[in-house]
DNA sequence: CGTCCTACTTGAACGCAGTGCAAGTCGCTG
DNA sequence: CAGCGACTTGCACTGCGTTCAAGTAGGACG
């Protein structure tokens, strides 16, 4: 073998920085084999096509994300972190919510996360389909909630790209959002409190979300009426005297 | 004006169309122009380029969900009303939810259905920037909830676009899905049970979901007084400022 | 030491997609 | 009828994913 010679993992890990650099739209080969040191056309050698490789990449760093360890914690603590970690993750590399939408993303990594998240929550007491559907409900919350700060960054990203005059377009494009939120009555209201801004979904919204989606998995769980939340003694109900839940059905 | 003109609204018409039938990635310039007969190029002249048509025809959609009248309906009617008319619109319409990762995807339209969400939660009883939380909570998680679903049908339109044997491909591509899950103790169970289908998340799990964070909203609205917030000692995803949102642009 | 095989690299080139441009075309208005 | 302005069109340029035939280099084997 050749002493110089690129590796799949060494393109995937020069591909990851590229697309926290530049994002999804950023990434094109010849970039990418610039970085490298090496001919665009040298990757597909490595790897095939482009999709195969942005499947790799978005992959590769689910093992980013840590697997709390649930015999030393009750399972809202670990679900917390997990989300929490989860939502760290996808904002360092926001270009994974993007490639979420328009490729099947699965692989080791992610494996090795969603059996840990089932693991949580069949922990916390659910069974069977129950324990999936909470699993999704975070996940589903968590990927949502990285949508729009990503969208907000691949924005960016492509002004910078198009030309030097981004802060003006930027800026144009938040006074034209503006514009139209003004005519509607509680929108405005937001505008004026300036708690609205497209591009930074405050941290906070987050972390209501995820407690009040556990609050209402935790509900679910035992019946254990203290509204007064906050308060997670290790669930474990033993085997789930699982009350069934009432579904809304279709 | 010449007779036959081509105007905004059937531009943008068009595009929904095509959208619908071929994906976000399948929409290009020349086909759009084929569909409404005449030349591709014609279209720049009412639109401007491509991103602001996908933003355009992004933000018509939102018109298609009703807005429930508050004044006939307990707001947790019209919060469910709310999120499943918007699950369907995004099921309807799944490049969508891939456009809202790239572009900043706000007009009239959105501006329409994000006042009446807030509207719902005031109704409720939240106050200031915990209604805010709490339709971005709903919100965020119908958008996570589609977006899973958008990948796997621009997956199947990708796979017809490519060749014939996109069934073969599809095919090779849960095989190795499976694979990679059998290795895993709770996938590969769930793998048993039939239950796991990549491209059909059941939509139980989107009304189950929905119910458990409405329950955990409505929690928060009885055991109002603690505005100290969240229980969560751990995670900390850095800042836990106050409820002053940053406003930075980057 | 030479020779071959395999693993890997490269540059040229093809096709498609977004889009700017200059030259139309058509109908209305003066 | 001349001309203007609203629209349309074909051409062509660029950038990108990808293919392909032609390399090159290092180890294995004789």
């Amino acid at each position: 073998m050749p002493r110089d010679t690129l590796t799949r993992e060494q393109i995937v890990k020069a591909a990851i920085d590229l697309l926290d650099d530049e994002g999804l739209e950023g990434l094109n080969m010849r970039a990418l084999g610039k970085r490298l040191g090496s001919a665009a056309t040298a990757v597909y050698w490595h790897v095939g096509s482009k999709d195969n490789l942005i499947t790799l990449a978005g992959d590769e760093v689910w093992h980013q994300i840590a697997l709390p360890d649930l015999a030393t914690m009750d399972w809202r603590t670990a679900a917390t972190q997990m989300a929490t970690d989860l939502h760290a993750m996808l904002t360092r590399h926001s270009w994974l919510v993007q490639a979420f939408g328009s490729y099947m993303i699965f692989g080791p990594g992610k494996a090795r996360h969603d059996d840990h998240g089932y693991a949580v929550y069949e922990a916390a007491g659910f069974t069977g389909a129950q324990a999936d559907q909470a699993a999704a409900t975070v996940f589903t919350f968590v990927l949502g909630n990285a949508l729009v700060p990503a969208a907000a960054a691949s924005f960016t990203k492509k002004l910078g790209r198009d030309g030097g005059n981004a802060e003006a377009l930027m800026h144009e494009s938040m006074a034209k959002a503006h514009e139209i939120a003004a005519q509607f009555p509680r929108l405005r209201a937001r505008l004026d409190t300036a708690a609205t801004d497209y591009a930074a979904t405050p941290d906070n919204t987050f972390q209501f979300g995820l407690q009040a989606i556990l609050d209402g998995l935790e509900a679910q769980l035992g019946a254990h009426s203290t509204p007064s939340d906050l308060a997670s003694p290790s669930a474990a109900g033993g085997d789930a005297s699982a009350e069934h839940a009432r579904i809304g059905d279709v």
